[in-house]
DNA sequence: CTAGGATCCTGTCAGC
DNA sequence: TGCTGACAGGATCCTA
């Protein structure tokens, strides 16, 4: 999906265009993938946009919020004055709307909302406000990688120490935002094999790890709200945001930018995961930082 | 408790 | 052309 950078993307995005708006009539196309009475958000004003991880929660004024998760392939496309489009990248961006893939129209006083998903894994939630940060998914949300400490994110690293540290990443109940994307990205930014057992990790590697999650989503919310606006530019200009800034993901065969070694794509947690094989080496044998993990 | 695999669903692409 | 299986920017549920 749409991991972290892009839902803090669509906030802001929406926050622009949408804040203050109001939702006249709610069509829903698939009905799993509102969960709730329409009745509740019909009619009621816009009157704040939130992020919990990759969760989106949108603030109505009569104290109800709808919660909303893209999960893998969930799009928000705003059509007004102009379009604004930010989730999963496809044709829908410029495509016309409704189609096949969506699944719930909200019609504003000033132009129209658009959930589509291709793969009806997502969903549009109601619930009262006040219970936004009493939801299961919200509450068990870890910390994200810029408020985390070394010390917390060690900790969890320890406590699944046998498990491939990608697959401890990618838990949101361990550090929140990261996906398939960032997880690959960080851990190739911070030189770690994707499948270096957790409780391998050193804590200075813990560390880096963390600042590389922070460096590779800071860069991808900076250049998220341009590059998601060059995609919908009026020439039709398809610029996906990876062919702009991933250094792996999706460039197996292609030289790594840092050493030139050709990058692989490989399988770890069930998923598909790029590395540079020479810069993320599975087998740490520096004797001087194995100590340096015994005594922490 | 952890680790790993199946599963929800639609669409696309590679390989016959 | 048509079929088949693998796989996909996520998270949960089930099993051992």
């Amino acid at each position: 999906m749409p991991e972290l950078p892009e839902v803090e993307t669509i906030k802001r995005g929406l926050s622009k265009f949408c804040l203050g708006k109001k939702i006249l009539h709610v069509k829903v196309f698939c009905e799993k993938s509102f969960i709730g009475p329409t009745e509740l958000v019909e009619g009621q004003e816009i009157v704040g946009f939130r992020r919990f991880g990759k969760a989106l929660i949108v603030d109505l004024k009569n104290s109800i919020s709808m919660m909303i998760h893209l999960r893998m392939t969930g799009q928000l496309i705003y059509d007004g004055k102009e379009r604004y489009a930010a989730g999963h990248p496809s044709e829908n961006f410029v495509a016309e709307l409704p189609n096949k893939q969506t699944r719930v129209m909200f019609e504003m006083d000033s132009g129209t909302l658009y959930f589509n998903d291709q793969r009806k894994f997502g969903f549009v939630k109601v619930i009262p406000t006040a219970e936004v940060e009493d939801d299961k998914f919200i509450k068990n949300l870890a910390k994200e990688p810029w408020e985390i400490s070394v010390g917390e994110f060690y900790q969890k690293l320890q406590r699944h120490k046998n498990a491939p540290i990608k697959a401890v990443i990618l838990d949101q109940k361990t550090i929140c935002g990261l996906g398939n994307i960032y997880a690959d990205e960080a851990l190739y930014d911070a030189e770690i094999h994707p499948k270096r057992l957790a409780g391998s990790l050193s804590t200075v590697e813990a560390e880096n790890l963390i600042k590389s999650a922070c460096k590779v989503m800071d860069a991808s919310i900076d250049s998220g709200g341009s590059t998601m606006a060059t995609y919908v530019k009026a020439d039709g200009t398809k610029g996906d945001y990876l062919e702009k800034f991933a250094k792996v993901f999706r460039n197996e065969g292609n030289p790594c930018p840092r050493c030139g070694t050709e990058i692989e794509k490989i399988k770890v947690a069930g998923r598909g995961t790029h590395i540079c094989p020479q810069c993320q080496k599975l087998v740490v044998v520096d004797c001087d930082e194995r100590k340096g993990v015994e005594n922490d």
